[in-house]
DNA sequence: CGCAAGGTTAGACTGCTAGTCTAAAACCTC
DNA sequence: GAGGTTTTAGACTAGCAGTCTAACCTTGCG
């Protein structure tokens, strides 16, 4: 995959649009050349395919994501707080990317086929958000937890699927009535205190 | 989609072994007809093509998790050992079935087109949960929760892109290591209780 | 200015595969 | 054994991905 140049990448996510609603199959390079405006050609110079074209918009998402987590994280906070600052920005980034996200979760399998993308999510999301789980086992907000590994996943997946499954509906994504409920259950559980514990 | 005679139905799993590990673009007619041993003539008698063969995969796979969540959510235990059931049923369900729960979450886009498949997860498992998180705060072993909707989309979210991380890298998943860590995150929460609360 | 290097594009072309169709066999059921 | 249905091989079509060519444009440099 060559440079690609920024008046060209400008366009691109024109062709997201379609990818979420038609799916990769039945989306026509033809049709992504009509709808970005770049020709035919031109998008087999830099891409190798519509997988590339599609690759190419998730890392840029995930870009994003990666500096909204990055500033959530490194905020002056609790670690507890910064949790949550965390969930927001995921949230955040995919409202405002609705097509990429849905375009992304809804090939997955091809994405994961696409070695980078794997490694985009995990330095994205899951590194950072378990260094913070060890900070808040430290800083004495947040329980320690047997595998900050899975925490991390339960997190990820947690928002994912909500936030998901909203887009999946067309209903609008709103990240500031989402995140409470989120939050309500992985930062207070629903066991109620009234039970008896573990 | 003709009624799908037994002998057949029972070759299907393979071409899902197929679909996890090349993708269903990969993945050409006469690939599954080796596969399974049904000729490719037989498979568009019985099937419009590959999407409805994973679809039909799915809908079978779908059954078993709506098997067993429905017993789980019937177990005459408190609310919140139930859920412990659910969690470890859906997690059972993944572990037996792994290419098919590869294929539809990495063919989600493809899916997400069928809306069967968003009836048939919203019957076998947002439903029951979420009446299961109601009779938990009749029972008190469960704590109220603003939007039950979300919770429920929390739960499913959390197991199935953790399971679903361990699948995607050929790791064995073993839902009995797995299930506690789930568990641990969305029973008792990440805020320790030192923390000023909400 | 003139020219080289590389970006950009139209359009023709190839190859592959999904999906269709035909017609023949095999299998039922009464 | 007649009349239906299932099963299958194999030929065929249509449409799309991806390649290639050759022209055209831009930019920068001597």
């Amino acid at each position: 995959m060559r440079r690609v140049p920024a008046q060209i990448a400008a366009r691109l996510p024109a062709a997201a649009e379609l990818f979420a609603d038609r799916g990769l199959e039945d989306t026509k390079v033809e049709d992504i050349a009509a709808a970005t405006g770049v020709p035919k050609a031109t998008l087999y110079y830099y891409f190798a395919g519509k997988e590339e074209i599609l690759a190419f918009l998730f890392q840029d998402t995930l870009q994003h994501m990666a500096d909204e987590v990055a500033m959530a994280v490194q905020a002056p906070d609790s670690a507890a707080t910064r949790l949550t600052a965390v969930v927001d920005a995921q949230l955040r980034v995919m409202a405002d990317q609705p097509a990429v996200c849905q375009a992304l979760v809804g090939n997955l399998g091809r994405a994961g086929r696409i070695p980078e993308i794997a490694t985009a999510i995990t330095d994205a999301y899951y590194t950072p958000v378990q260094q913070l789980l060890d900070e808040g086992v430290r800083d004495g907000s947040l329980r320690p937890t047997e595998d900050p590994t899975t925490t991390a996943m339960v997190l990820f997946g947690a928002v994912t699927i909500s936030a998901l499954s909203y887009l999946a509906t067309d209903r609008p994504l709103s990240p500031e009535s989402l995140s409470p409920s989120i939050l309500a259950v992985v930062l207070e559980g629903l066991r109620s205190s009234a039970d008896q514990a573990i």
